[in-house]
RNA sequence: GUGACUGUAGCUCAGCUGGUUAGAGCGCCGGCCUGUGAAGCCGGAGGUCGCGGGAUCGUAGCCCGUCAGUCACCCCA
């Protein structure tokens, strides 16, 4: 039992032949990134305190309680990345980015929250996003969701479904904020507590409530949809145009409230039924007000962050598992004289075949070493023992149709092989 | 931060109402088998029973605390 050092609460080690699926994700990521023309953008892994702060919103739950906060030794707050959109609004500020023109950017990389992990959460986690910027058109909005859409639909993971709703902007949600205080007030009694305490913070977030005891009262709440002024509707309305135009099939759904502080009209999620709680695999939506009020220039930006982790266990739970394919040699050398002989071969093998090569140095008999060419998954494997080395030959055995084959043993053995690649 | 459940070998788990040297399967190492692989048989290594207190003649099983895991709430990817 490894007790004292483990790896910190809410964190994971990857293996094969996990580590591989991530890396299969990731190539794909970038691959779709490329195909929509946006470029990858790595920012530091820790940014000073005061720009989630400003950015993320000081009264959201990400500042009060899940950031990994600590002063490093010049003294100054730094805390580590709990969400990708602040750094890389400032670092596109930093490098007068948005002084050229629209930016689309996206990353792949760590988060860290300071939260209870359980099923879908983790104290560091990862994210794929993308950040649209400099378009205010409803276009944009529906390309963000279609990127995120193309994504899903390469592991072809069912059961997922888009959910999309306008939150309006500055001009007509407060309106409905008062509506919605006006209508729940006179019930604040029969109001679970933890929706007691949304209405004062937050009344929106009270849509998205769990507690049985707030359904009725939700029901009969006014919509906002009825609250959106003329352009919010106008753009609500360009959005589902577009996405249909793009093949992408959406519900609207009015309870779809985001928790940070800087969206504005839309936003989205893709929630799969096959997860737990935590069903959310992907959110956005467009934060025309963000770049400025870090301090740069008035820019429209719509974008989305995709879990990975809910993202891998979503394609696991559609249950699609291959089985590993064999692949490459098992150079098995018997004794310590062709061990010696076969190392130059393994070395250039190793440099031209493009498979992967095994060896075992434990001076093991043939049958051992074939045991373990099965536990690789070697395709093949390449017997060198002190007959084959007097003879000049070293055997090929296909570990699949069990077969062997005589091959020349020496400066031949390569080029013999490579006939034999497909 | 709140709540529920769990914590015995690398993995999956047994261990009956507390009773002497803690078990199995898989995996690992070796042998049967001078050189042809997923099987079989035999043997071997591997355990502070999460950790710390307490109660008891005595506990891996009881009590308290703590840490960790799992799931849910809050919130979120």
């Amino acid at each position: 039992m490894p007790s004292k050092l483990a790896a910190p609460r809410g964190t994971q080690d990857f293996f094969p032949p996990q580590s591989g699926r991530w890396q299969e994700l990731e190539a794909r990521i970038h691959s779709l990134a490329r195909r929509y023309g946006y470029g990858e953008i790595r920012t530091p892994i820790f940014e000073s305190t005061e720009l989630f702060v400003r950015g993320v919103g000081e009264t959201s739950d990400i500042v009060e309680k899940e950031m990994y906060t600590f002063d490093d030794k010049g003294g100054r707050s730094m805390t580590l990345r709990p969400e990708w959109t602040a750094p890389v609004v400032r670092a596109a500020l930093q490098h007068g980015l948005f002084a050229q023109g629209p930016q689309r950017l996206y990353y792949v990389g760590p988060i860290f929250r300071y939260e209870r992990p359980q099923a879908g959460r983790y104290r560091q986690s990862h994210q794929f996003g993308i950040e649209c910027a400099g378009y205010a058109q409803p276009e944009a909005d529906a390309e963000v969701i279609a990127l995120a859409w193309d994504l899903l639909q390469a592991y072809a993971i069912a059961g997922v479904t888009l959910k999309l709703n306008s939150i309006g902007d500055e001009n007509c949600r407060p309106k409905y904020r008062d509506a919605l205080r006006a209508h729940f007030f006179p019930h604040l009694q029969s109001l679970s507590a933890d929706s007691q305490r949304r209405l004062e913070r937050n009344p929106l977030r009270l849509l998205d409530s769990k507690a049985p005891e707030d359904r009725e009262l939700i029901e009969s709440a006014p919509a906002l949809e009825d609250f959106l002024c003329a352009e919010c509707r106008a753009h609500f309305d360009g959005v589902k145009r577009a996405l249909e135009a793009a093949g992408v099939p959406y519900t609207v759904d009015p309870h779809i409230v985001r928790g940070l502080d800087y969206y504005t009209r839309t936003v989205f999620e893709f929630v799969s039924d096959s997860l737990g709680a935590q069903n959310t695999i992907c959110a956005g939506g467009r934060y025309d007000g963000l770049v400025s009020s870090l301090g740069g220039p008035d820019t429209p930006a719509v974008g989305f962050a995709l879990g990975l982790e809910r993202f891998l266990w979503a394609v696991e739970s559609a249950g699609t598992s291959e089985e590993a394919r064999r692949e490459g040699v098992q150079a098995i050398a018997i004794g310590e004289k062709a061990l010696q002989a076969l190392l130059p071969l393994v070395a250039a093998l190793r440099r031209a075949s493009g498979w992967p090569i095994f060896i075992d140095y434990g001076d093991r008999k043939l049958l051992a070493q074939l045991k373990i060419a099965d536990r690789n998954n070697a395709r093949y494997a390449l017997i060198l023992g002190e007959q084959e080395l007097t003879e000049g030959r070293i055997v090929l055995r296909d570990l699949v149709t069990r077969t062997d084959r005589p091959l020349p043993f020496g400066k031949d053995t390569l080029e013999a092989l490579g006939e034999m690649r497909e």
